[in-house]
DNA sequence: TATTGACTTGGAGTTAACTCCAAGGTGTAT
DNA sequence: ATACACCTTGGAGTTAACTCCAAGTCAATA
């Protein structure tokens, strides 16, 4: 798979995904003799995986140290795992306080809704 | 209530609340005769109201405009509402994912729970 | 084989949101 | 009245995560 096609696959463009080869969010991937990628199915779960841990805020920087474990072998199994829990704590939080923004956000639309219609917003702001 | 006392309350520092006044998050604070801040309990919900909206991802450009529309006064309460709309939908957008990327964790963790007891990770990454 | 469009690299530039700093003013305790 | 901690400003600096660029290579088409 060419590295456009995997850009189109999880919308990304073509910058981002060699940046992430090159700091090392994902294993390097291989290429054809003349030097271009060829993204493999292992290489498109890397990729899969970088996309959904990105998209919660997880820093590359996290991500980094998850495949250089990974690569260590399975004498770093604990470690990985402990890496990842950190992770889940760092997204459970911010996805709670997403939840309480949601929760201010119904609230004050529902406010705005009945001002929309009477004209009289209760004061609050 | 003084710049302090509103940082330890929200666990900011001075400069980002007067960055955050500074670039119009939240209106002008009053002062006392020496041009000292003090925070009345007005200022306090449009802090609480930032710092909400900021951890759930809200662009602090969005903020701006909520308060701008905000000070243009009745005229706008259509455009806030709108706005307010549109904030809600990227947040519910961030939590899905957010979500999704929970799901994930939760399943490479069970993984890797069983991997760290039996030493074996059946291949996945 | 010549053109054309996509690919490569190393490195510089951008953006959002802070974060820090220097120089100076304020205000309470000795 | 003098020290001392805390406040003020304008402006410069930092950080994470891309994003762009120039100069060159590769490969499918006419």
């Amino acid at each position: 798979m060419t590295i456009r096609e995997v850009c189109e696959k999880f919308d990304l463009t073509p910058d981002t995904l060699r940046y992430y080869e090159r700091v090392g969010v994902i294993p390097e991937v291989n290429r054809t003799k003349g030097g271009i990628r060829d993204y493999s199915e292992q290489d498109i779960k890397w990729v899969e995986n970088a996309v959904c841990m990105r998209s919660a805020g997880v820093p590359v920087e996290m991500l980094i140290e998850y495949v250089k474990l990974f690569q260590e072998g399975d004498s770093t199994i604990t470690a990985r795992r402990d890496l990842l829990m950190e992770a889940r704590a760092e997204v459970q939080k911010n996805l709670d306080k997403y939840q309480a923004t949601m929760d201010r956000l119904n609230y004050k639309i529902s406010r705005y809704e009945e001002a929309v219609k009477t004209g009289i917003l209760r004061w609050d702001a």
